[in-house]
DNA sequence: TTATTATTGTCACAAAATGAGACAATGAAT
DNA sequence: ATTCATTGTCTCATTTTGTGACAATAATAA
């Protein structure tokens, strides 16, 4: 973590949706002993691709490879630098301010959104972190910098992409129920909607497959599965 | 121009889209004595916030103030990273290499469009440039590093956002007729769009103020001028 | 065994949006 | 007065979406 090893004045942060329990969260960092709490995020390696180091950040927050990964805002706003922010931080992890003096320059963040399947990931801290939690979307934390800015613009590019991108394929295990489905679209769009005409339009869209059904021994009739597989 | 002043690593690019002739335009910058052409694009200050850098940016190149601008992406590979490029660029301008050496390092771009009205602007290019021109969208010369890249890219995510964002506004006058606008929704598509269809949608929208007849002396019916206006 | 209950899959119809063409109105040239 | 190209609007067909109805389950209760 060398300053010559990394980009200076530039920096990542990620904002990782994860489905359960019926609700949208979100991975969220708080670090030792500050009370700050923060969106994931790391650094560019000079030799690096941007969008390489933001899935190495993800791989050790989640230790997922191939996350489906979108790009939606570079946040550059001179009002996001607070030194004093980053050196509570630094101090409070016992990291030595004059190695890590780069860190308390200005950063422009690139931000990008993941989505994941919940229960495949252990979510993991880093050395600056006591935790790395989900959060329900709706009960964040307060958090440091422009971060609550950040996820507020994901979820809004989210909603914009859902009917253009398979969304639900990510954020669901590999089989579902159509009513499962509903629930991702419902938590994403923060409203209600109608099952005929979801059931409808996805079906129409020929993009599930169908498969046996799933009995759970409730007193009804028992759905399909889908899977987005061909 | 002196390194201090200017974050280090990051940069930014312009598509600047113009309309003239029924087509869809954009600003391309040649530099001194090189054959290179490239988008116009800067630095950001230490004191500056990134929106504001690409604004004072356009406005040294365009003279205008206001213009309409969306931030579509950030490109970040290590294949864009070419000094032997720039080094040819800055010793044709006869640009000492030492200071600006930091000029040769790689850089990260966050790139935007921009929507201006082609008659309001004179093309103005920077010292180390010979022109600052339009150029055809369908006939731009070859383009250093991934500027190529960065114009596909423009035009994608203004065709995504045709329907959600005003566009016809910021690239024609301030009165214009039904076909005039529809000609600006044909060049970004690339396709011919049915005259009635389009004119009962863009009137069901309730944003176009009709105003008087534009009589041009042509051996037909004159059409309604229209503004946004309220 | 036979109701009861909640949920699912599908259909039918209404309403809204869009596609496609018809046609009269118009401004100028012949 | 006639012709011509273009415009504004209308009508009808087609497609998409909104809304509810309803039979088909899978377990539970009677």
């Amino acid at each position: 973590m060398d300053q010559k090893d990394f980009l200076t004045n530039i920096a990542f942060d990620s904002v990782v949706f994860g489905f359960s329990g019926g609700a949208l969260k979100i991975l969220i960092m708080e670090y030792h002993n500050t009370g700050f709490f923060a969106l994931p995020g790391g650094f560019v390696q000079r030799n690096e691709n941007l969008n390489d180091a933001v899935r190495r950040g993800l791989k050790e927050r989640t230790g997922l490879d191939n996350i489906y990964l979108e790009q939606f805002y570079t946040f550059g706003d001179t009002a996001r630098y607070k030194p004093e922010i980053m050196q509570t931080i630094l101090e409070s992890g016992n990291y030595s301010l004059e190695k890590y003096e780069w860190l308390l320059d200005r950063f422009i963040s690139v931000a990008y959104y993941a989505l994941i399947n919940y229960k495949e990931v252990v979510p993991q801290p880093d050395a600056l972190s006591d935790s790395c939690e989900w959060y329900d979307i709706d009960a964040l934390p307060p958090l440091i910098f422009d971060h609550a800015d950040i996820v507020a613009k994901a979820l809004q590019t989210l909603r914009d992409n859902l009917d253009r991108k398979l969304v639900g394929m990510n954020l669901l295990p590999a089989r579902f129920t159509m009513n499962d489905l509903q629930k991702v679209y419902e938590a994403i769009l923060g409203e209600k909607i109608r099952r005929t005409t979801f059931q409808r339009k996805m079906l129409s869209l020929e993009i599930l497959k169908r498969h046996e059904k799933q009995y759970l021994g409730k007193a009804h009739k028992a759905p399909y599965l889908y899977s987005f597989e061909d």
